[in-house]
DNA sequence: GTAGATACGTCAATATGGCTGACATAAATT
DNA sequence: AATTTATGTCAGCCATATTGACGTATCTAC
């Protein structure tokens, strides 16, 4: 076999970069007795209000079953709420509170630091290469409405959620 | 809280870029009965033979029950051999076998198509761009033996890797 | 208006992969 | 000889994921 055309440098590059990437909100959530899975959730629901939770179980490619513990803590716990969809009314509309909203910041800035990091000394054109790697990185077959969102703007990005 | 100088971008490629990333790998070890706990022991044991236990434990980041559990597996199954230490016979070194480096190989073949798809239209710049920045992203308070190989080593790689 | 599809919730059982604490053994170090 | 180190292992706990089945409210189509 005609070995090593291997990426073995950005392979081990992203294992340790999203290591120590996700490692940044681990513990903090510590703190609030919760887990990734957690951060995931309320993380999207304060990015994109008015989520539904179908959408939130396409983003995250996890099933019902393990969302509906984790989205159940977060509604008792005050970080998340429901409303019923006004067309549809059998959908439950996920919105962050002020608490939540308040978590996500929280969590955010703590990465926001890292990548400000590993971004200081990178030209603006350096920057959009990363950006334009990591997009290359994500697959396109199946892109649902969030990803699309992401996908789509480049930097402008921001609350107008349908 | 309320300044929003947030990486909401970053923050999201790499949550997606990654999450398809691995995702490249688990369909294959499901085939296998491995998990991704499996994929990064025989991964790293590939990468740098002769690796001690307790590197790997530095590595991953994990206890050594819960790599026992995993280790024990490959050894089993003939993916991974230890052998005692010369200098310290206490140490059980690691080697991957013929059959963990095939799997190791089809595993990053797989994350290197699509790196290549993602490095794709960036230059040579924009790429140690990449590199540049994925390096920065990783913790550098603590560096281990393999970290240390991989966070020096892939300045010499810029020039001989395209 | 009834039939069926859809959005969501929930129950029960199971698997993976983390964790802690305690203890064992062999070999190196002092 | 005593201690430290490298590793293995037992027993149990926790978080997060899975599948399958079933229930309920609501929308859509005939």
């Amino acid at each position: 076999m005609g070995t090593d055309a291997q990426r073995w440098d950005i392979i081990e590059l992203l294992f340790f970069a999203y290591r120590d990437f996700v490692g940044d909100a681990d513990h903090v959530l510590e703190a609030f007795g919760f887990g990734r899975a957690h951060h995931r959730v309320v993380h999207f629901v304060q990015r994109y209000p008015g989520l539904k939770v179908a959408d939130l179980l396409d983003v995250l490619r996890i099933t019902k079953q393990s969302l509906g513990r984790v989205l159940k803590q977060l509604l008792d716990e005050g970080y998340i709420v429901q409303k019923a969809g006004a067309a549809d009314r059998r959908q439950r509309l996920l919105f962050a509170t002020a608490k939540g909203e308040a978590l996500v910041a929280k969590l955010a800035g703590l990465q926001t630091d890292r990548i400000d990091r590993a971004m200081d000394g990178l030209s603006l054109e350096s920057a959009d290469a990363v950006r334009q790697f990591l997009r290359g990185m994500i697959d396109r077959d199946d892109p649902d409405k969030v990803l699309d969102a992401i996908m789509t703007s480049d930097r402008a990005m921001q609350k107008d959620r349908p």
